[in-house]
DNA sequence: GTCTATAACCTGATAGAC
DNA sequence: GTCTATCAGGTTATAGAC
């Protein structure tokens, strides 16, 4: 991995981990065992750097999703094996992270690729459920919208829960609350 | 109010907008109007002012949670008034908002409050749906600590969405997709 | 209680040698 | 491409006068 690659992998773990305020350009060199002149050389600065670790992130992140929703099985199925897909729910969403940080939300380049995110993961579960509707799977009186919206809350709350128990049960006990109420079934329990 | 009120005001203020590495005591002292030397006088530094902050800003949380939780109405009435409370969405939630600061989650002291608020929030929510369960209000499969877990993580990712899209709506799409599916009946729609 | 002075270190960057 | 030097300003205090 050559060095402007290992800064951008630096940079998206720190930003994972501190956020933006909570990044500097001190730590990303260190990490990526890079100079000063070495990081200047490849990017302008701190939010150039940001701008290629945040979408790369996103990218990523929208990549490892649509592997399970684009998956085999049924639409209600390849939800759930989203939702239980196994995370490290202690660290949470490395894009949605980004939204509590007010730099990064108040840069309209920076904030772009987040924004982008969430509406393709909305619209890819709502998507989803129409389709399990339409093929009789969920409830007629079901809202697509709506309901992909809980359901992305969900995963992004259930990692809040996780942070603020120390404990990655948390985000899993969230999780199978919602799909209990969606598909209205006792969940598998066996599975943790 | 007093120099130090106006410390701890400044302070959560600040925690809730930029967390705790984006707040710097010159910041406060600033919005506080109060100078260096009387910060230091009334405080220790910033872990025992942020302290105090943070346990202002739990405390004061659970009791506006518990002004709807504990108001008149059904069981769901008074979860669907909790979670359609006037919020600025945009803002989020100044006690889960520190569950992304990792120097508050490294510090016992600072975290404790943080999650005494979500276990004391998530048990009461439960209580309330157990409740429902027995009167016959919601359904007798509903598990009550696991949809409860959901329903808090609907509100914290509700925030997440809302700050991602730049807007108040995506909250409230996500909290009615998830009252839809708890209460089984098309939401209300005309109050927004 | 509040103020100013001082300090050691960090931040985010620029300049220019190699 | 990478290095070191330098810089103006911020951070998080401590010390002691008032």
């Amino acid at each position: 991995m050559d060095t402007r690659e290992r800064l951008i992998q630096s940079t998206r773990e720190l930003l994972w981990e501190r956020g933006y305020v909570g990044t500097s350009p001190k730590a990303i060199q260190e990490r990526a065992g890079a100079g000063q002149g070495s990081m200047y050389h490849h990017f302008h600065g701190k939010p150039d750097l940001a701008l290629a670790a945040i979408t790369r992130s996103a990218e990523e992140t929208r990549s490892r999703a649509e592997a399970e929703l684009g998956g085999p099985g049924s639409a209600a199925g390849r939800i759930a094996a989203y939702l239980r897909r196994e995370r490290d729910a202690l660290r949470g969403c490395p894009v949605g992270r980004l939204t509590q940080d007010p730099d990064v939300m108040a840069d309209p380049r920076l904030r772009a690729p987040v924004e982008e995110y969430f509406t393709w993961l909305t619209d890819r579960l709502a998507g989803l459920l129409e389709q399990g509707r339409a093929g009789g799977e969920l409830g007629p009186g079901l809202d697509p919208a709506a309901t992909a919206a809980a359901l992305v809350a969900v995963v992004q709350g259930g990692y809040v829960l996780a942070r603020a128990a120390g404990s990655a049960e948390a985000y899993a006990r969230a999780v199978d609350g919602a799909l209990t109420l969606l598909t209205r079934q006792t969940p598998a329990k066996e599975g943790r």
